[in-house]
DNA sequence: TGAAACAACGGACTATAAGTATAGTATCTC
DNA sequence: GAGATACTATACTTATAGTCCGTTGTTTCA
Protein backbone atom coordinates (compact mmCIF):
# COMPACT_ATOMS: atom_id res chain seq x y z
CA UNK A 1 0.00 0.00 0.00
CA UNK A 2 1.03 3.74 -0.58
CA UNK A 3 2.70 5.24 2.15
CA UNK A 4 0.65 8.52 1.43
CA UNK A 5 -2.48 5.81 2.19
CA UNK A 6 -1.17 4.64 5.10
CA UNK A 7 -0.58 8.02 7.40
CA UNK A 8 -4.41 8.48 6.41
CA UNK A 9 -5.24 5.31 7.57
CA UNK A 10 -3.42 6.15 10.85
CA UNK A 11 -4.59 9.79 10.83
CA UNK A 12 -8.06 9.06 10.62
CA UNK A 13 -7.69 6.16 13.42
CA UNK A 14 -6.40 8.70 15.80
CA UNK A 15 -8.89 11.40 15.01
CA UNK A 16 -11.24 9.18 15.51
CA UNK A 17 -10.23 7.80 19.01
CA UNK A 18 -10.16 10.94 20.25
CA UNK A 19 -13.84 11.69 19.07
CA UNK A 20 -12.77 14.39 17.15
CA UNK A 21 -14.11 16.01 13.64
CA UNK A 22 -11.78 17.29 10.72
CA UNK A 23 -12.24 20.56 11.75
CA UNK A 24 -11.89 20.76 15.39
CA UNK A 25 -8.67 18.52 14.68
CA UNK A 26 -7.08 21.09 12.57
CA UNK A 27 -7.92 23.96 14.79
CA UNK A 28 -5.01 21.45 16.98
CA UNK A 29 -2.66 20.80 14.20
CA UNK A 30 -2.94 24.60 12.77
CA UNK A 31 -3.53 22.68 9.25
CA UNK A 32 -6.63 24.03 6.66
CA UNK A 33 -9.59 21.62 7.23
CA UNK A 34 -9.62 20.51 3.94
CA UNK A 35 -5.76 20.14 3.74
CA UNK A 36 -6.90 17.00 6.81
CA UNK A 37 -9.39 15.82 4.90
CA UNK A 38 -6.95 15.35 2.24
CA UNK A 39 -4.14 13.41 3.57
CA UNK A 40 -7.19 10.97 5.02
CA UNK A 41 -8.18 10.21 1.26
CA UNK A 42 -4.80 9.46 1.24
CA UNK A 43 -3.90 12.07 -1.57
CA UNK A 44 -0.89 13.58 0.05
CA UNK A 45 2.66 13.42 0.27
CA UNK A 46 2.59 15.33 3.60
CA UNK A 47 5.82 16.41 4.67
CA UNK A 48 8.06 15.65 8.16
CA UNK A 49 7.18 19.35 9.55
CA UNK A 50 3.73 18.53 9.40
CA UNK A 51 3.57 14.77 10.55
CA UNK A 52 5.50 16.20 13.60
CA UNK A 53 2.02 18.95 14.09
CA UNK A 54 0.17 16.20 13.52
CA UNK A 55 1.79 14.57 16.41
CA UNK A 56 1.68 16.94 18.51
CA UNK A 57 -2.16 17.90 18.32
CA UNK A 58 -1.91 13.85 19.23
CA UNK A 59 0.07 14.75 22.08
CA UNK A 60 2.75 12.13 21.11
CA UNK A 61 5.79 11.65 19.53
CA UNK A 62 6.72 11.24 15.83
CA UNK A 63 7.92 8.09 16.78
CA UNK A 64 4.83 7.23 18.56
CA UNK A 65 2.47 8.16 15.65
CA UNK A 66 4.72 5.65 13.03
CA UNK A 67 4.53 3.20 15.79
CA UNK A 68 2.23 0.71 14.68
CA UNK A 69 1.72 -2.22 12.43
CA UNK A 70 1.13 0.27 9.08
CA UNK A 71 4.70 1.42 8.72
CA UNK A 72 6.68 -2.15 10.01
CA UNK B 1 15.44 20.67 18.00
CA UNK B 2 13.94 21.25 14.70
CA UNK B 3 12.87 18.08 13.38
CA UNK B 4 14.55 18.95 10.03
CA UNK B 5 17.92 18.37 12.31
CA UNK B 6 16.91 15.20 13.63
CA UNK B 7 16.11 13.89 10.03
CA UNK B 8 19.29 14.80 9.52
CA UNK B 9 21.23 13.29 12.01
CA UNK B 10 19.37 9.49 11.88
CA UNK B 11 19.99 9.71 8.05
CA UNK B 12 23.61 10.68 8.70
CA UNK B 13 24.16 8.05 11.40
CA UNK B 14 22.24 5.12 9.34
CA UNK B 15 24.33 6.30 6.41
CA UNK B 16 27.61 5.76 8.46
CA UNK B 17 27.20 2.70 9.76
CA UNK B 18 26.75 1.32 6.32
CA UNK B 19 29.84 2.89 5.13
CA UNK B 20 28.42 4.90 2.75
CA UNK B 21 29.74 7.58 0.88
CA UNK B 22 26.81 10.63 0.32
CA UNK B 23 27.26 10.06 -3.09
CA UNK B 24 26.84 6.14 -2.77
CA UNK B 25 24.19 6.27 -0.82
CA UNK B 26 22.60 8.63 -3.02
CA UNK B 27 22.70 6.16 -5.92
CA UNK B 28 21.13 3.51 -3.41
CA UNK B 29 17.85 5.58 -3.00
CA UNK B 30 18.04 7.43 -6.43
CA UNK B 31 18.29 11.08 -5.09
CA UNK B 32 20.41 13.63 -5.80
CA UNK B 33 23.67 13.86 -4.17
CA UNK B 34 23.35 16.94 -3.71
CA UNK B 35 19.86 16.31 -1.83
CA UNK B 36 21.09 14.03 0.31
CA UNK B 37 23.25 16.57 1.62
CA UNK B 38 21.40 19.28 2.24
CA UNK B 39 18.95 16.60 3.77
CA UNK B 40 22.06 15.74 6.93
CA UNK B 41 22.52 19.71 7.12
CA UNK B 42 18.97 19.65 8.32
CA UNK B 43 18.19 22.20 5.96
CA UNK B 44 15.20 20.03 4.27
CA UNK B 45 11.51 19.95 5.27
CA UNK B 46 11.40 15.84 3.73
CA UNK B 47 8.52 14.46 2.86
CA UNK B 48 6.97 11.16 3.77
CA UNK B 49 7.56 9.87 -0.06
CA UNK B 50 10.99 10.62 0.25
CA UNK B 51 11.72 9.36 3.85
CA UNK B 52 10.27 5.90 2.66
CA UNK B 53 13.01 5.79 0.16
CA UNK B 54 15.76 6.42 2.72
CA UNK B 55 14.89 3.36 4.70
CA UNK B 56 14.08 1.44 1.97
CA UNK B 57 17.73 1.80 0.83
CA UNK B 58 18.78 1.26 4.49
CA UNK B 59 16.41 -2.17 3.99
CA UNK B 60 14.56 -0.70 7.04
CA UNK B 61 10.91 0.42 7.51
CA UNK B 62 9.67 3.86 8.57
CA UNK B 63 8.84 2.24 11.57
CA UNK B 64 12.30 1.25 12.14
CA UNK B 65 13.49 4.54 10.86
CA UNK B 66 12.01 6.65 13.43
CA UNK B 67 12.46 4.36 16.31
CA UNK B 68 15.48 5.96 17.22
CA UNK B 69 15.53 8.03 20.76
CA UNK B 70 16.04 11.35 18.59
CA UNK B 71 11.85 10.93 17.64
CA UNK B 72 11.17 10.22 21.05
C1' DT C 1 -38.74 19.24 7.82
C1' DG C 2 -35.19 21.99 8.47
C1' DA C 3 -31.07 23.10 10.50
C1' DA C 4 -26.81 21.73 12.34
C1' DA C 5 -22.71 18.86 12.02
C1' DC C 6 -19.77 16.30 9.25
C1' DA C 7 -17.02 14.66 5.29
C1' DA C 8 -15.92 14.72 0.20
C1' DC C 9 -15.00 17.54 -3.53
C1' DG C 10 -13.38 21.47 -6.57
C1' DG C 11 -11.08 25.73 -8.30
C1' DA C 12 -7.86 29.33 -7.71
C1' DC C 13 -4.22 30.77 -5.47
C1' DT C 14 0.58 31.15 -2.75
C1' DA C 15 4.38 28.90 -0.44
C1' DT C 16 7.71 25.66 -0.51
C1' DA C 17 9.69 20.90 -1.36
C1' DA C 18 11.83 18.32 -5.09
C1' DG C 19 15.26 18.03 -7.92
C1' DT C 20 19.34 19.79 -10.64
C1' DA C 21 23.53 22.43 -11.76
C1' DT C 22 27.70 24.56 -10.64
C1' DA C 23 31.29 25.96 -7.89
C1' DG C 24 34.03 25.58 -3.82
C1' DT C 25 36.72 23.54 0.31
C1' DA C 26 39.48 19.91 2.48
C1' DT C 27 42.10 15.83 2.58
C1' DC C 28 44.75 12.18 0.67
C1' DT C 29 47.75 9.83 -2.75
C1' DC C 30 50.76 9.58 -6.61
C1' DG D 1 50.63 19.97 -8.37
C1' DA D 2 47.35 16.98 -10.65
C1' DG D 3 43.68 13.74 -9.79
C1' DA D 4 40.43 11.42 -6.90
C1' DT D 5 37.15 11.31 -3.07
C1' DA D 6 34.01 13.33 0.19
C1' DC D 7 31.40 16.90 1.50
C1' DT D 8 29.41 21.93 1.60
C1' DA D 9 27.26 26.46 -0.43
C1' DT D 10 24.32 28.64 -3.19
C1' DA D 11 21.07 29.38 -6.40
C1' DC D 12 17.76 28.18 -9.64
C1' DT D 13 13.34 25.87 -12.08
C1' DT D 14 9.18 23.23 -11.73
C1' DA D 15 6.33 20.38 -9.41
C1' DT D 16 3.40 20.01 -5.75
C1' DA D 17 2.42 21.04 -0.87
C1' DG D 18 -0.69 23.60 1.53
C1' DT D 19 -4.40 27.59 1.98
C1' DC D 20 -8.75 29.68 1.23
C1' DC D 21 -12.96 30.14 -0.70
C1' DG D 22 -17.04 27.72 -1.52
C1' DT D 23 -20.57 23.62 -2.74
C1' DT D 24 -22.77 19.07 -2.32
C1' DG D 25 -24.55 14.94 -0.06
C1' DT D 26 -25.50 12.49 4.09
C1' DT D 27 -26.86 11.79 8.71
C1' DT D 28 -28.87 13.05 12.97
C1' DC D 29 -31.96 15.14 15.92
C1' DA D 30 -35.02 18.73 17.70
Amino acid sequence: MDIRSKIGIRLKELRNEKGLSQEKFSFLCELDRTYIASIEQGKRNVSIVNIEKIAKAFDMSVYHFFNSDLFQ
